[in-house]
DNA sequence: CGTGCCCTTGAAGATCTTCAAACGCAGTGG
DNA sequence: CCACTGCGTTTGAAGATCTTCAAGGGCACG
């Protein structure tokens, strides 16, 4: 909790201010795989991850699912909701067990015109994630796949690594299909391209699991950098 | 220009204070081709589309380019590097000569300051632009060539649409090329296609033109109704 | 009338998906 | 303690979709 006020969301406001839009919220806890909330419900409230992870999907008329963010402690979610507030844009699953603070769209309101510097917080955020969703969106029209799961994997390096022994362990349960996801390909080809990464000693992995043990192959990979020394694997 | 006063935008603004903003502007005109700001440039400006058009564009590492997105009048663009304020996200090309309002970052964070509702109205824009991002990464994740190219040509006739004798033309210069940019194709695999569309009498297209004959046929495509005793093209 | 640019079409081929079958680890219950 | 069972994973083979490359057509503009 205490966590939440050095977000970015809260910077900039007064200690008295922060502990009133904190007392504003809503606080709630989403069990493993239980829902905040889904994609077409009127969007009525807005929330912000005190402990544990959201993960953020779509899906297609086919019912081809997409991710499209993993939301952790301090990030907000459904903050476009509560704007054009019609309908949330996705669904938000807790992966594992997740407290979210959570504020109605009135009380938000109400929080930004009493605290200004809140509604440029919350559009350096809203900048953030276009210019995130803008980039993914390039690589997903432009790239091959497996540039694209390097790319995934480097940013859930940034969002959820932990040194380990081997390297850099992602820390949360990862599923290939959970990365299929993420990056727009099938469950098969992220198996078959882990699996020529693990044999070049790039990562290792194993039921929901991946450790990066060479970073810099894999920033290579992502980055169309002729990976020093290695045999070629991606374009 | 009186146009940008009911642009949502400037919305909830009193007639002096939106007289005040629109003093605060610089005027500019961009001539067809020529760029307002460059992608990885510093982000130092925040514009607004008076008349014309402009294109966004990103590239990617190897040269393949992505429009991101149309900007017309009284819409923004580049606001989001107003906020995070590093380095432009896109290039924005002309398409044909265009004017925009031109406010240094400085000045807009002023403005935001001194009038709290343009950064309410900014929110809710950006919540528009992710949203709509998000939904075109979930199709370019997920639907074939063909939907994502009708889904392309459904929102152009919502951005530009102009009813003609044959139906709904698409009121700007597009190109195959154009269209295989916006949704992640080739050149090629968009001109097969709409040979195909023209071929059922959907469409109508010639150089850089396109002319919607069956709008009701082409959303169907998009949105994988059955289309109504017709031969099936998509899926 | 030429020239440039956009468009078309075909054929070959790469990438990625789809489908099928089987493996292996983890947790459960006997 | 062990077998069972579920679920994530692996791997192969076939095939679809889309791209790449090549050649040529046609319209607009100078």
């Amino acid at each position: 909790m205490e966590a939440l006020g050095s977000s970015p969301l809260f910077a900039g406001l007064a200690r008295e201010a922060l502990a009133a839009v904190l007392t504003a919220a809503h606080e709630r806890t989403v069990e493993d795989g239980e829902t905040a909330f889904r994609e077409g419900e009127p969007a009525d409230s807005f929330c912000v991850v005190a402990a544990g992870r959201l993960k953020l999907t779509q899906v297609g008329p086919e019912g081809h699912e997409v991710i499209l963010r993993f939301v952790g402690p301090g990030e907000a979610a459904a903050a476009l909701a509560a704007f054009d507030g019609t309908t949330y844009p996705a669904t938000a699953a807790a992966v594992g067990a997740t407290q979210v603070l959570v504020w109605s769209r009135a009380e938000l309101q109400a929080l930004l015109g009493r605290h200004p510097v809140l509604a440029l917080n919350l559009l350096r955020l809203l900048s953030e994630r276009l210019r995130e969703v803008q980039e993914r969106f390039r690589e997903l029209a432009t790239e091959r796949v497996a540039r694209r799961i390097a790319r995934a994997l480097v940013r859930l390096v940034r969002q959820a690594g932990r040194k380990v022994e081997e390297g850099v362990l992602i820390d949360m349960p990862l599923s290939r299909q959970t990365l299929a996801e993420m990056t727009g390909a099938t469950l098969f080809t992220v198996s078959r391209t882990l699996s020529e990464w693990e044999a070049q000693g790039i990562i290792r992995s194993g039921r929901e699991r991946v450790v990066i043990a060479r970073p810099h192959a894999l920033v290579a990979i992502a980055e169309d950098l002729p990976p020093a020394g290695e045999v070629k694997s991606s374009k």
